[in-house]
RNA sequence: GGCGACAUGGCCAAGUGGUAAGGCAGAAGCCUGCAAAGCUUUUAUUCCCCAGUUCGAAUCUGGGUGUCGCCUCCA
């Protein structure tokens, strides 16, 4: 399987460390506010990752960290007047939520900063004593000059980024480009060794990586905007701190962009999964991101996602027969090309193509090909549940149905039956009032030989 | 200014040296009482522009134009 490793801006062959096994690390949320589109995009895609791993075999460690201590969070709690905990506590369970109803699978490790702050304080102490970092006044910062691959995952020479550097007035910094290991922080700060304070942002990822995945890892990825300076300067640390190479393949994701901007909070463009997902269903948003390779921007439009809807819709419209859980799909010639084109740097756009051949044979009944669509389209992450209605809901479908039609109706076998019986007579005023009335109602008809089934729109 | 990407039909998008996957939308036909779903057929002599390398280029090289991103918190 080939990757594309930002750090060497190259395809590559993957090999673990370990023979079969794969240490794998993503970025996770700060969580102060809602998770938007590009968070999903950036979720789904290693989610997919993630999923295609342990698919072809692996026995993949998957470590998503969560940050619960940082500056928007302080800032959150303090105007809403809550406790930096109650903040986080929130908003980590929207979060969650959030990935939940988009389908994307539980990491096996989710860490909690607030819960590493003793790995990140021995980290910070052997910088120290290593030289590789300094205290100052409270803070502590990490000597950049005295790490000389400083820039290489960036491809930043080192001189252009020292010129662009701001330098604010009062620094305790040695030079420019250092950058804090430990903040003081008298008001919500923790214990530690240089008085009360919080720890940088970039320590957290490296404290967590070494306390649950170890000093060197196979994958480390995340949106593309990490890799300056947050995952640079974990490279600088880990690498300091730990004497050996860190990660093996960064992986970076690219962007959704919205009018051609990229969405972010900071621009304040952004669409929250929350809202998505009133219009949108998990399939469609996953669809939508995976149709463009993963580091390739995505634009935004609810042109793109109707369109993606449509796409999916079809897909998972295949002509069901009972899945096969024993078929061996690993011979078939649809799995070679899945897999050819997933090895390939996950070209999912390819792998789309053949969950649509495969949908075409489906609905030909071609014989195991929804056994292996539906197979193959679990491996991206695709649902073919159907939403189902509650009672409650279904309840109002049909008075609004029975409105429409001034009569009453109070289940769905007794409108087919009505209709059955209308058509039976030719009555086709009755029966087209009918279906169009549960038209309006979100549900579609299918008449067939066999008879008439319904389902949500 | 430094660094890095991208430009393929109406829209989205794969393809990185051998003659343009796939999805959406559109058109025609089959099926259907009419629909929906499905099936069949159909839509780029051409890949931003110019020059070059090559038997051969969307794919490589050089130049140009346009768009985006990073260089500051950001997925």
């Amino acid at each position: 399987m080939k990757l594309f490793n930002s750090y060497t801006a190259k395809s590559e062959e993957f090999t673990p460390i370990e023979e079969n096994k794969i240490k794998m690390y993503v970025c996770g949320p700060t969580v102060y506010d809602n998770a938007h589109l590009g968070h999903a995009r950036c979720y789904i895609t290693w989610d997919v990752l993630y999923r295609y791993l342990k698919f072809k075999g692996y026995d993949v460690t998957y470590c998503r960290n969560v940050t619960d201590v940082d500056d928007k969070i302080l800032k959150k709690a303090d105007t809403e007047n809550k406790t930096p905990e109650e903040v986080s506590t929130f908003w980590y369970k929207k979060f969650t939520e959030s990935m939940n109803a988009l389908n994307n699978l539980k990491p096996d490790i989710e860490p909690f900063a607030t819960k590493t702050l003793g790995e990140m304080i021995s980290i910070v102490k052997d910088l120290i004593n290593k030289g590789f970092a300094y205290e100052a006044d409270g803070d502590v910062y990490f000597r950049v000059s005295k790490f000389p691959q400083y820039g290489m995952l960036s491809k930043q020479p080192i001189d252009s980024l020292v010129s662009g550097a701001r330098i604010e007035v009062g620094d305790k910094k040695e030079n420019p480009l250092d950058f804090a290991l430990w903040k003081k922080d008298e008001k919500f700060g923790y214990n530690s060794p240089w008085g009360k304070g919080r720890p940088g942002w970039h320590i957290e990822c490296s404290a967590m990586i070494r306390k649950h995945l170890g000093k060197t890892i196979d994958i480390h990825a995340g949106g593309a905007d990490l890799i300056f300076p947050h995952h640079e300067n974990e490279i600088a640390q880990s690498e300091c701190a730990n004497g050996c190479k860190f990660v093996n393949y960064w992986l970076h994701n690219g962007f959704v962009t919205i009018n051609k901007e990229k969405m972010s909070k900071s621009l304040g463009n952004f669409l929250t999964i929350d809202d998505l997902l009133k219009v949108y269903d998990a399939n469609t948003i996953r669809f939508f991101i995976l149709t463009n390779h993963y580091r390739m921007p995505v634009e935004f439009s609810d042109e793109a996602l109707q369109s993606a809807a449509a796409g999916v819709k079809r897909m998972l419209n295949a002509k069901q027969t009972q899945v096969d859980e024993a078929f061996d799909i690993t011979q078939t010639e649809e799995y070679k090309e899945f897999t050819e084109a997933m090895d390939d740097d996950l070209n999912t756009s390819k792998a789309l193509a053949v969950l649509f051949d495969l949908t075409n044979k489906a609905n030909k009944d071609v014989p195991n090909a929804f056994t292996i669509l539906y197979k193959l389209a679990t491996v991206l992450g695709f649902s073919f549940s159907k939403p189902e209605l509650s009672k409650e809901e279904l309840a109002e479908k049909l008075k609004q149905v029975s409105g429409e039609l001034g009569t009453t109706y109070e289940t769905m076998e007794e409108v087919i039956e009505a209709r059955k019986n209308a058509r039976a007579e030719k009555n086709w005023e009755i029966a087209d009032k009918i279906r169009i009335a549960l038209d309006n109602a979100g549900i579609i008809l299918k008449d067939s030989k066999e008879g008439t089934t319904w389902e949500i729109k």
